[in-house]
DNA sequence: TGTGATGTTGAATG
DNA sequence: GCATTCAACATCAC
């Protein structure tokens, strides 16, 4: 689920669910996701504390503390957040809650364990050394775009997926984009003309602010976007029939004769 | 029972 | 150091 405009939702839940209460207690079932720090620490850094709000970069989102402090909370493929009431409303497989004054919960869900939560001091120093790209929604301006795709010789999906170059984007939306922009996913970077490059940048600008503007909702998204015929043997709107094949590692379905291979 | 999944990373290669 | 590829990570649903 989650790429950026999921992520965003998620910050918009966060923000109401945990801004400016008192966190009473930290309870830590499994500390696996938690990077650096063993369960007992974490409880330890949190306990006290209060965030006051939040900061989005791509699929990254970090909590703000009180103390100056950020908490990164990054879903993987299957985290989520949950605020409830009563233990036994605890989600199936959450890893740790955070214990409110008010009496709520705010847990977090993740079967697959592919999240990444981490405790961090100095955001500035961490994101540098992350090497995290600008955020491919709020941050990113045309001319850096053009900058940053100098040099590179990879498929225009792989381009799209590395969170170096630009932060948020991920498969569905990769792929999204592609469709739209009527080009092959496995077309080469070096290879694109420059009037398609502006299209990819205004396109992905589109179907990014179009999700978060509709809480990342797919089926609340407009009725020609791909997403919905994304299945092997579907017949997309254009009357092509959607493969399946891997792009720069990832499954990848595209319409054979709408998007154009450079 | 086997397979694949909307993400990241470190190792390996060029 | 950079660009790119790819297997590995842990678990669940189909």
């Amino acid at each position: 689920m989650p790429e950026l405009p999921e992520v965003n939702t998620y910050q918009k839940y966060f923000d109401t669910a945990a801004r400016n209460k008192l966190i009473r207690e930290v309870e830590v079932q499994d500390d696996y996701i938690i990077k650096d720090l063993n369960g007992a620490a974490f409880r330890e850094k949190l306990r006290g504390q209060t965030f006051s709000g939040s900061y989005r970069r791509g699929k990254y989102l970090f909590g703000e503390l009180d103390n100056g402090h950020h908490l990164l909370l990054h879903f993987g493929m299957s985290g989520d957040l949950k605020l409830y009431n009563e233990p036994e409303e605890a989600p199936k497989h959450e890893r740790f809650h955070f214990a409110f004054e008010s009496g709520e919960r705010l847990g977090f869900d993740c079967p697959r364990k592919f999240a990444r939560i981490r405790y961090i001091e100095d955001l500035q120093a961490y994101l540098k050394e992350k090497k995290l790209g600008p955020d491919a929604l709020n941050e990113l301006e045309w001319k850096t775009f053009q900058e940053i795709r100098q040099g590179k010789k990879g498929t225009l999906k792989g381009f799209l997926l590395n969170q170096r170059y630009l932060a948020g984007v991920g498969n569905l939306y990769a792929d999204e984009i592609c469709y739209q922009c009527r080009i092959h996913p496995a077309s080469r970077v070096d290879r694109l003309p420059e009037k398609k490059w502006k299209e990819v940048f205004e396109k992905m600008k589109d179907i990014l602010q179009t999700a978060v503007d509709r809480d990342a909702y797919y089926r609340h998204y407009p009725d020609d976007w791909f997403w919905k015929w994304r299945e092997e043997g579907a017949e997309a709107p254009d009357g092509s029939t959607i493969e399946k094949t891997e792009v720069a590692g990832r499954t990848t379905y595209f319409a054979g004769k709408w998007q154009k291979r450079f």
